[in-house]
DNA sequence: CTGTTAGCGCTTTCAA
DNA sequence: TTGAAAGCGCTAACAG
């Protein structure tokens, strides 16, 4: 098992140079002449040497290594922000380090202590932690790991905190969804899905009152559910069930696309056709949004990009001493069918 | 942003005692008296102090870090393989560095030497890479890989390669829902998906022939297709047009459940029943296979199973010098309505 | 162009 | 029970 590792020292003696010449050899330095350099070139490649980069680290001081907490990437929400930050990151030369953190589980003293420990040069935070965390117990958290390094939150803006942050535009996701089934007629709009507890949920919440209200409407329907298939089920069962045809909602704005996927299902046990009798957009562009039946309309928020995004500016961070603002990101409808465009705008009592 | 770094010197002149004694009362060495002790701890609390993970690793050679080759996490099936991994990592004291690897990429130099630098423990490889690698390519990487770290691989078994290797019955899965079609009463059953590149897909594929031939049915409806909802859709089309509805397959088999997703999609476009007029079969019980019309039956392959033991397999190989074996892991048909059960056994003609 | 020296932050002898 | 010294593998500074 144990294959005794190759240090440059060993290089250095079988190439009949100093270790400090193997180290310019493999940083490319330019102060060696070619002829050293094939001839440590050649020992190298016989031993397969590598440098450790533990070794580096110790020296330099820099990991270049950024940690990611995540509620996890079974979300395709989360793994596209994890593969379009992953990306970025090989692009700059850092390596990502995930932590998987449980939506409702807090940012324990272990997590944080072997953040420290790693030597990390920069955090990057979203999900559970930032958005459903009370503030009082999460800003000075973050207070005390910006100490140590520079910290970048996807979520919505969060007080009194030195923190790069790059967020959706949730509220305009929910106003356009609105604005658009206003257009084609709708009056009576649900809103189906998420926590009070998720800030992010909240931010939507507030957009659509605020837009039902400049529209002039009700914000009647409402409805707390969670953020999965099974609570856009339930979620449906309990928003319809008590009431009357007549003054059943002819809209649903689910605060997700697996919300928007159970309510589907459910709309479908219970025989009320999509779009016809009530027209259903979710908010993710999932992969799957345009294989359900009918196909989902939706909201891209783009987390690929916001994963990009957020190594970009934490590296940048890293070297300029640079800008923390917070960047809203932009927020697109995806019409399909579930919407019901293709009937038209239509009146609806 | 240089919080000039606290280090265990710092503490020991600050608290008066030596670094030793410091490292001591970190690592809960007993020789040391309650009262040093308590004084230390003191000074370290004071200073938020943590040690270098980094230095640790440089002398102890061990990194307690093992990486993983993943073709992304977006896939929801390597996405719970990452979290299955993840958790008993953790459980374990080891950190994932997950590295990203595109399914048709092969294994690039500039990689290899990553994670040689890393000096990671181990590595746990799936997906592409091991997949749809030419074997007199992947077996070469592998074994330099292999003579600095013990390798888990979870794909069919490799030959020539002293790797752990996991795997999921697939041939069984194929054979599982195939039983269950024919004792539904089909006969013309097709399979769809895949490619012929994929060691996996090509194991499907042998278990569908082979299963076909015991039963004794002609194998005649194939169609290689890729692993996405539109392959699905496409492979759909092209089976089912060139063909009269006397000879249309009563059945289909897909690869995966998107790809069957893209198929009950298209099957409705064309105004085929499903499982009145055909029945389908998907595998990987991803989250929205309950959620498909009709609900999807399925099988599960447990890729957080797998992502375990893979960890909990590696890290026993790190202790014990132990036993690389190939373990199967059992496939079960998950049954729901696509197959059409509820039917009950029909004749076909 | 090349080598010597010192030190990154820690732990492990070994000695006191 | 405590501490001094050495070294993990590497590179930057400074000589030569």
């Amino acid at each position: 098992m144990e294959t005794e590792r190759i240090t440059i020292y060993d290089i250095a003696r079988e190439a009949g140079v100093s270790p400090t010449t193997v180290s310019r050899v493999i940083a490319e330095h330019a102060n060696v002449s070619a002829h050293t350099r094939k001839k440590v070139r050649k020992v190298i490649d016989q031993y397969h040497f590598t440098p450790s980069r533990i070794a580096q680290e110790l020296l330099s001081k820099r990991s270049l290594t950024l940690g990611v907490i995540l509620p996890g990437v079974t979300h395709p929400y989360y793994a596209e922000m994890f593969e379009g930050a992953y990306q970025e990151a090989c692009r700059l030369g850092y390596t990502l380090i995930l932590f998987c953190l449980p939506q409702n589980e807090p940012l324990s003293a272990s997590l944080m202590d072997q953040i420290a420990r790693r030597r990390v040069d920069g955090m990057i935070l979203s999900g559970g932690i930032v958005e459903a965390t009370p503030e009082r117990e999460l800003i000075p958290m973050l207070r005390t790991l910006r100490r140590s390094m520079p910290i970048l939150t996807i979520c919505p803006p969060l007080p009194d905190v030195d923190c790069i942050n790059i967020y959706s535009d949730l509220s305009s996701s929910v106003r356009q969804s609105l604005r658009h089934l206003y257009n084609l007629g709708h009056r009576r709009i649900a809103f189906l899905g998420g926590s009070y507890e998720s800030r992010s949920a909240g931010e939507r919440e507030l957009g659509f009152l605020d837009e039902m209200k400049k529209l002039d409407l009700p914000a009647v329907y409402r409805h707390e559910a969670g953020h999965t298939a099974e609570a856009g089920q339930l979620g449906v069962i309990k928003l319809l069930s008590s009431l009357t045809d007549q003054r059943r909602p002819t809209a649903l704005i689910c605060i997700n696309d697996l919300v928007a996927l159970g309510s589907l299902t459910q709309l479908h046990h219970m025989g009320i056709r999509v779009p016809e009798d009530i027209a259903v957009i979710g908010c993710d562009n999932q992969f799957f949004a345009p294989y359900t039946s009918p196909p989902l309309t939706t909201v891209d928020l783009h987390p690929a990009e916001h994963g990009r995004v957020a190594v970009q500016q934490l590296v940048a961070a890293l070297t300029d001493e640079a800008m923390n603002f917070s960047q809203p990101r932009p927020a697109v409808l995806i019409i399909r069918e579930s919407c019901g465009v293709s009937l038209g705008a239509r009146r609806f009592e």
